[in-house]
RNA sequence: UGGGGCGUGGUGCAAUGGUAGCACAGCGGCCUUUGGAGCCGUUUAUCUUGGUUCGAAUCCAGGCGCCCCUGCCA
């Protein structure tokens, strides 16, 4: 699946360099780090695809590992849902990893460091701790605490562990320098008190390590060789190195790289949780929602998913991708394998004259127009009554609209040519119905006489034709960017794009009622659509549109 | 002078001392039984100043800009 012509990363380099200097015996290992405490998104695809698929270029292995340090913030309906999206993208882990699974060893190892003197218990509260770090340009100052002896830390780092402390009451610290200008190495926390129930651990722990004291670690017990993480952790990385010498354990490599932003969607988990919370979108696997079970609900493949990985690439750049690119990725992914079909979205009823109310013309129709290779096949019935887009008809008609109107001729694709002898309204002027004749000698569509008619419609027939609901759906954002960091004021929420799901009561060839849950087509002039795998019945489809297809004319007209 | 990361068309990604290329977007054209399939062409970029060099996006120095770091979150 992965394209051997796509130029590789800075990572792919270090990689390579180091199997090429035989720098871990030529193993390759990384992992799939994900906190247990939401859903994945299209991000998190991002970081699935170069760990997985660092490992499947050179031989290597990826671990999935949670990253579940946290309890308070965690549950296993969010480790289930991961576990299910890494598996749709394509990806099978070589183990599955909890850093849960080393808390005694951590916990031991965090003795080590205080008999080497480099860890003390401190009893100042958080404000405290937050007084003493300093500031970014202020150097921070030693608390009263940090030169207990061993021993009697020792005793108090086990009374921790034995519960006889409130939470926040004393923490783990390292003792490393409290005047670094790096902040992260002025006596981190290690430990805190958390009387939490773990979802795996149960109420094992009522101490639980850092994020920095378990990482490097957990990296270190796996034999990770490549531990790949986003940008926000550059500063931590003198940490993590600093943990794993202090402790003289087998040390790999953290690579950082720039997290996907893309335009027009929120992609905090903050903010996801929030829409889903407050109701803006039905759930996490709502079909606007970029995490991968919306994704997945709205119909996109896994594929196009891993090509879309692939197209961004991977830089230390913070960049935003153009939703535009995603789209184009959907529409590359889905056009050679969807069949075509015809679906009128918006109906406009059309009668055509001279063709008799008992009269049915059957044509055979492929699926697959655009690849000779398949030959399927539908037949899509002709009746007097049709309908077509409400949008291709205009009265009066604008200067190259090629579409039917007053006198104008078009084809009804795969049927025949028909003309417009005139239209109805009602008493608001609103089109009500279109009349037209058909030219006998075209029917299949082509013009025997070799006339050229420069527009093509979709069409239904009205008595044979199934009503079918049909949602579309549109990126959420109305503006183009949300900063990810920004807080989540009302401004947020404002910015949401009132038109983001809109559903329609489409009229669909016969031949779509037989569609299976789950199937998807190009609806032709429309776009991609899916049959919603929970809310289609047999014989009664339900369609998601996966993503439109461009539109010059639209593109074309002034606003 | 807190520390760190990063600056290439509108948006992204390449080029690793030797003609700045690709994708998306845009624009123009061809073609068309998807105006929305397909095809072709094309505008636009090395943050800045200086230095090294026959030659700099690439190396060096200064400046500027953006991002990250003051959780007992990850």
């Amino acid at each position: 699946m992965t394209e051997n012509t796509a130029p590789k990363s800075f990572i792919h380099e270090i990689v390579e360099n180091d199997l090429a200097s035989g720098k871990y015996g030529g193993r390759v290992h990384t992992r799939f780090p994900p906190e247990p405490n939401g859903y994945l998104h299209i991000g998190h695809a991002k970081s699935v695809c170069l760990n997985f698929g660092l490992a499947q270029q050179y031989g290597g292995k990826t671990n999935l590992r949670f990253d579940d340090t946290n309890p308070t913030k965690e549950e296993q309906e969010y480790i289930d849902a991961i576990k299910e999206d890494v598996r749709w993208l394509g990806f099978e882990w070589d183990a599955e990893l909890y850093a849960s699974d080393y808390f005694d060893q951590l916990y031991d190892w965090a003795v080590v460091l205080i008999n080497k003197g480099l860890a003390y218990v401190d009893d100042l509260s958080p404000d405290e701790i937050r007084e003493y770090r300093g500031s970014l340009t202020q150097p921070g100052k030693n608390s009263p605490w940090r030169e207990r002896s061993a021993a009697e830390n020792l005793d108090l780092f086990e009374r921790m562990k034995a519960g006889e402390f409130d939470e926040g009451s004393r923490v783990l610290r390292a003792k490393i320098d409290m005047a670094s200008p790096i902040i992260n190495l002025r006596d981190p926390v290690l430990y805190r008190i958390l009387k939490a129930s773990h979802p795996r651990t149960g109420d094992k722990w009522c101490i639980y390590p850092t994020y920095d004291w378990a990482h490097g670690q957990s990296d270190s017990i796996e034999g990770i060789t490549h531990s790949i993480c986003t940008l926000e952790f550059v500063n931590h990385r003198p940490l993590y190195e600093w943990c794993l010498k202090s402790l003289d354990i087998y040390a790999p490599q953290q690579i950082e790289f720039a997290r996907l932003d893309l335009s027009h969607t929120v992609m905090s988990k903050r903010k996801l949780l929030r829409l889903v919370n407050e109701g803006h979108v039905s759930g996490w696997d709502d079909p606007r929602m970029p995490t991968l079970s919306g994704l997945r609900r709205r119909g996109v493949r896994p594929e196009a998913l891993r090509a879309f990985a692939e197209t961004i690439g991977v830089a230390k750049t913070n960049s935003t991708i153009d939703y535009a690119l995603f789209e184009h990725t959907l529409r590359a992914d889905l056009e050679p394998i969807a069949p075509r079909a015809m679906a009128v979205l918006r109906p406009l009823k059309v009668v055509i004259e001279n063709l008799a109310a008992d009269q049915t013309e059957w044509f055979e129709v492929d699926y697959y127009r655009h690849d000779e290779t398949k030959e399927e096949t539908r037949r899509v019935p002709l009746t007097r009554e049709i309908y077509i887009e409400q949008d291709d008809f205009m009265a009066e008609p604008l200067p190259k609209y090629f579409r039917l109107a007053p006198g104008q001729e078009v084809r009804l694709m795969h049927a025949c040519l028909i003309t417009c002898t005139g239209f109805e309204t009602d008493a608001d002027g609103n089109v009500t119905e279109v009349r037209c004749t058909y030219d006998p000698a075209t029917l299949g569509g082509a013009a025997p006489d070799g006339r050229k008619v420069k527009g093509t419609i979709h069409w239904v027939s009205a008595s044979a034709g199934a009503q079918a609901a049909v949602r579309l759906y549109s990126p959420l954002l109305r503006t183009e960017n949300d900063d990810p960091d920004a807080p989540d004021t009302d401004d947020f929420i404002a910015g949401l794009n009132p038109d983001s799901f809109e559903t329609l009561t489409a009229v669909v060839e016969p031949a779509l009622l037989q569609a299976a849950a789950g199937a998807r087509f190009q609806f032709v002039r429309n776009g991609y659509f899916y049959a919603d795998p929970v809310e289609s019945k047999p014989g009664q489809p339900v369609f998601n549109r996966i993503v439109g297809l461009k539109d010059s004319w639209a593109k074309q007209q002034p606003k």
